[in-house]
RNA sequence: GCCCUCAUCGUCUAGAGGCCUAGGACACGGGCUUUUCACGCCUGUAACUGGGGUUCGAAUCCCCAUGAGGGCACCA
């Protein structure tokens, strides 16, 4: 391995400047923000600055809102940027599409010289070419000099660049020494027929421009480092360093990707049809459309499920609006995804750090501060990573359990303006209850969301945890007995409460067993924070209420008849 | 199919030829604590893909096999 590579030699001299550079497609996944993060972590580090910059080259599959997304997405994580897009401004030249007169004359450079050309061939053909390629088992490769290309034609052109012959090689700072044979490329497109620049050129025209000393990207990238290089050869530019990180993978080894979500969706509808015996999707719409009709949730058309079920399509919104249809959750894929799942930013990112990077000395938990002082691109790894959500919701746990309940309460209200819950109606003083009640239990911030609604909304009560608890074992006297103590009470308060709730738990034979009865009426469960916690906070007459709607429902059970 | 990359517990990883009877964390099992659930604490199970070399000595270096992943678009 060249030593040389080790350090950034370019430290001395030029400053070291990364970029994040997404195509507007879709939301910001976690995958893209690992990315994001390296490259944020290596600038900061090494006193640089980090640029974002929106791959917009793709007019079909661009939007804005996707664009406007993504940089949510990552100021929400706190990766934030010196030079790029202003967030809520429109586009500026950080957005590729607003630079096409800046690419002109450097394809027509390359034009001049000799190194671009035309082709015209259109997509048909060139699929045809393909195919007959593949029919005589042999790889397709378009060159200039291959025999059979299309003629000279009217309608729009492509432009190609002439990729070398010679052997390329580059030392990437992660992987080592690459080497690719000649003939392993195409000349590829540099202009489309629509005028646009392909990624490939663009990628390299900014990169130079943007002063781009270092460029850390996915390893799917590491092929088409060899072309870049080519074109960078061809303008006679220094070339910026390269590092190829390792991919990020679902738990069984696929690639995470927004089709997860689809394919996730379309499990959860089988198993429903099954379960339903209804294999017939257009039944099955059909008999969505009462809860589907209802709140945001829009008319599912059951030709769309067709579709859908025969992965004619892999529409996410659609895969969302059925599982929610069902009551399913989809997996966490973009970063969006998490928050509404209510992990925090520290946690996410920490975790994310994680997957292919080690910061050594056995270290997991880290502060941005700790990262930025043990990142190095040396303490990257080669091997491809898994991502393990339950590793996840522990850090994210950990998280919460050291977060001052300030900090806390900020996490709090701005997960609640991405998902409706009804702790919404909290205010900060109630609030830091709750928080105080649940940061010790809680893994995330959706959980404590979930399990605090009771303090809200006035519980159903679990069917099961009722008669367990009140209709049978005695349960309903102890109940009875239970509210009596609570009358007893002085005062609603702490002081006086503690003996009342001490009394409880020593009710009956087995310690502990009657208060189950008192927690089942007052929070509908088998489950909930401490009682006398819960009681304060839910005051005395609610308790009262509920305890008496809890004695109604549940009826004293008749005496078992002896055996 | 062709090209490229990678290979340590189920998962994330430590390990830069002797510190390795392979360390940590998650998950899982057992125990303690306990008014439920958690948290916390203690504890256990669990890995160097296989085969050849090199070397006094290999998880660490080399080769082959196997496996996994990526790429082969007018997507990025």
């Amino acid at each position: 391995m060249t030593n040389s590579t080790n350090t950034p030699s370019t430290a001395a001299d030029t400053p070291v400047r990364t970029r994040f550079a997404p195509s507007p497609t879709g939301f910001l996944h976690v995958g893209g923000a690992r990315t994001a993060l390296f490259n944020w972590l290596f600038a900061r580090k090494h006193g640089g600055q980090f640029v974002v910059r929106i791959e917009d080259t793709d007019q079909v599959r661009s939007t804005a809102e996707s664009a406007a997304g993504i940089l949510s997405d990552l100021q929400w994580l706190g990766l934030d940027w010196d030079l790029g897009p202003v967030p809520g401004a429109g586009k500026n030249e950080y957005f590729q599409s607003m630079r096409l007169d800046i690419y002109r004359p450097y394809i027509d450079d390359l034009l001049n010289r000799g190194l671009a050309y035309e082709a015209w061939e259109t997509p048909q053909q060139l699929a045809a070419m393909r195919m007959a390629a593949e029919k005589a088992k042999r790889p397709f490769r378009y060159r200039q000099n291959m025999p059979g290309r299309a003629p000279r034609g009217d309608g729009p052109c492509v432009i190609r660049f002439a990729i070398p012959w010679e052997e390329i090689r580059f030392v990437d700072e992660i992987l080592g020494e690459i080497r690719v044979a000649g003939d392993e490329h195409d000349d590829i497109i540099i202009r489309k027929s629509d005028g646009f620049p392909t990624y490939h050129f663009a990628v390299v025209v900014d990169d130079h421009l943007m002063g781009i000393t270092h460029v850390l990207r996915a390893q799917e990238h590491l092929m088409n480092t060899p072309k870049h290089l080519g074109l960078y050869a061809a303008f006679g530019w220094q070339p910026p360093r390269h590092a190829h990180m390792p991919l990020v993978f679902n738990m069984d080894n696929t690639k995470m990707s927004k089709r997860d979500k689809a394919k996730a969706a379309r499990h959860a509808l089988q198993l429903y049809a099954r379960q339903k015996n209804d294999a017939d999707f257009q039944k099955l719409a059909e008999s969505l459309q009462p809860s589907a009709g209802v709140g945001s949730i829009p008319r599912v058309d059951s030709r769309a499920i067709g579709d859908f079920v025969a992965k004619k399509n892999d529409d996410t919104a659609l895969a969302a609006v059925l599982a929610a249809s069902i009551g399913v959750t989809l997996p966490e894929i973009d970063v969006h995804d998490f928050r509404r799942s209510g992990y925090l930013a520290d946690a996410l990112l920490n975790f994310i750090s994680l997957i292919g990077w080690s910061p050594g000395e056995n270290r997991e938990i880290l502060s941005r501060a700790e990262m930025l002082d043990l990142f190095s691109l040396q303490t990257i790894g080669k091997t491809s990573g898994r991502f393990d959500r339950k590793k996840l919701q522990w850090m994210n746990g950990e998280y919460i359990r050291r977060t001052s309940v300030d900090g806390l309460v900020a996490a709090v209200r701005s997960f609640l303006q991405v998902v409706e819950y009804p702790l919404a109606d909290a205010d900060d003083v109630i609030l830091r209850q709750i928080i105080a009640m649940y940061q010790e239990r809680m893994a995330t911030l959706a959980e404590m969301a979930e399990n605090s609604r009771f303090f809200f909304t006035e519980p159903k009560i679990d069917r099961s945890a009722g008669e367990k608890f009140i209709a049978r074992n005695a349960g309903h006297a102890a109940l009875v007995q239970i509210r009596d103590l609570l009358l007893s009470a002085a005062l609603w308060n702490s002081e006086s409460l503690s003996p009342i709730m001490e009394q409880i738990i020593a009710l009956g034979e087995k310690r502990g067993a009657a208060a189950q009865a008192l927690r089942v009426a007052v929070s509908g469960g088998a489950v909930s924070p401490p009682l006398l916690e819960t009681l304060l906070l839910l005051g005395r007459d609610r308790t009262l209420a509920r305890v008496d709607h809890a004695l109604a429902l549940f009826k004293a059970d008749p005496p078992e008849p002896s055996q």
